[in-house]
DNA sequence: GACAAGCAGATTGTCGACAATCTAACAAGA
DNA sequence: TCTTGTTAGATTGTCGACAATCTGCTTGTC
């Protein structure tokens, strides 16, 4: 008999397919924070009915990215400076703790794997794909969640994930400067190869940094003069 | 005028009752692990269509105390050891994070509000009423996360609040144990209070261990016949 | 007896319509 | 002019019915 490992079967559900659409939306920024979702008008440009679009919405308002209010419509949630400065610092900690966990599970798959995502946020960048550019580079640094063997700090970093992406993704689009050439992960990838814990972890932590305090900025400068209009 | 703090009204749509009725349905453990939730049935009970249940199932699912499996149905999540051990490895990080981003903001109110809660716990304790004992414990426990001042390591927390508040239930349900005499939240609590973050940190995780050393045990029990049938 | 095909029955997914609620514009009165 | 009450329109919440899918049983064939 072959032994073929089949992957699972897509959702085939519509559900699933508005969640994955409308997340996309969100996370590239096409619906930007604030914006309320109009049921009606979503439904039929979807050709869906309204049921499973709405289920859809509470998921993604479970996951974080949008927020709902009784009555009142459900809406892509505000970004804060506080809450990027929130999701940063938290995320510090995590990635301390992930490398550590993940780290002596290192095998010939995990650096296979990591030579993968690294290729795929440098072909990215080559594209000049800078969403897809996020993209990756989030899968990329996601390898040592996966990795560390816990299905709960796994869950907290895809949570996470969701803003984050929504994050650059608006600081991307806000600024519209061509994508950095030179490759900035290089640093990690080989860190994470070698033998010194501590310092993979302090790279993390100071790589991290330096991606967000633009972001930072940038969401301060927001909060001074409140966008926000009819 | 009057300076009064009103709180925001009370959700009013079915679907936010419903979620509070299915969530207390699991955390209490009526609803056991595996278990199949029967839409039509579930509806039914409540008088209610299956549009908001469903909804309200949706949100479950993302809180991660429901899974679903496409035209199949909605079920209880399972609970394996490695599920709890995660949880509690994780839950030990996380703490000792929130005592470090909460010890300088600890004040009077900070004080009362721990006051507050371990009497809550004790009066649980008193009345014998382990469901709420458990309750009252995780909020207790939850306080340092209110007062970190960091929306993502709270919600984190919450989510996780969810999972540990089952995972005891069912402990507590199993061997069907009168509630501990003794007050166990005594030494947290005036560690709590003191000057030595470090102290208070050890103990979080020593106590901790000790809550899920037996939980562990228990679930591990459960796996060698695994329970499951018609 | 073993096995595949096909057929109910039950359950989930989706739809279109109705009810409840909110918003904003407008009118009436102090 | 400001406040309050009213009303029309739009939008969200909920319902009952239908369609799609799964499960288990029965039936027929070898």
């Amino acid at each position: 008999m072959a032994k073929v490992d089949f992957s699972p079967i897509a959702d085939t559900t519509r559900r699933a397919e508005i969640v994955a659409l409308l997340r996309r939306a969100i996370l590239t920024g096409q619906l930007a924070p604030g914006q309320k979702l109009n049921e009606l008008r979503i439904s039929e440009q979807m050709r869906v009915s309204r049921a499973p679009l709405r289920e859809a919405m509470r998921e993604l308002v479970q996951e974080g990215i949008l927020t709902s209010i009784p009555y009142a419509g459900t809406f892509v949630i505000e970004v804060t400076a506080k809450d990027i400065d929130d999701a940063y610092s938290f995320n510090k900690v995590m990635d301390e703790l992930a490398i550590e966990r993940a780290w002596p599970l290192r095998d010939q798959r995990f650096f296979d794997e990591l030579d993968r995502r690294h290729e795929a946020v440098k072909q990215a960048t080559r594209a000049l794909d800078t969403t897809r550019q996020i993209e990756t580079a989030l899968q990329l640094h996601g390898l040592i969640y996966e990795w560390a063997d816990n299905s709960v700090l796994l869950e907290t970093w895809q949570r996470l994930t969701s803003r984050l992406q929504m994050y650059f993704a608006l600081h991307q689009h806000a600024r519209n400067e061509p994508v950095p050439a030179e490759d900035v992960h290089e640093t990690y990838v080989r860190l994470l190869k070698g033998k010194d814990m501590r310092a993979a972890q302090r790279h993390a932590r100071e790589h991290i940094d330096l991606d967000f305090e633009e972001l930072l900025a940038y969401a301060r400068g927001l909060e001074q003069r409140p966008s926000r209009g009819a």
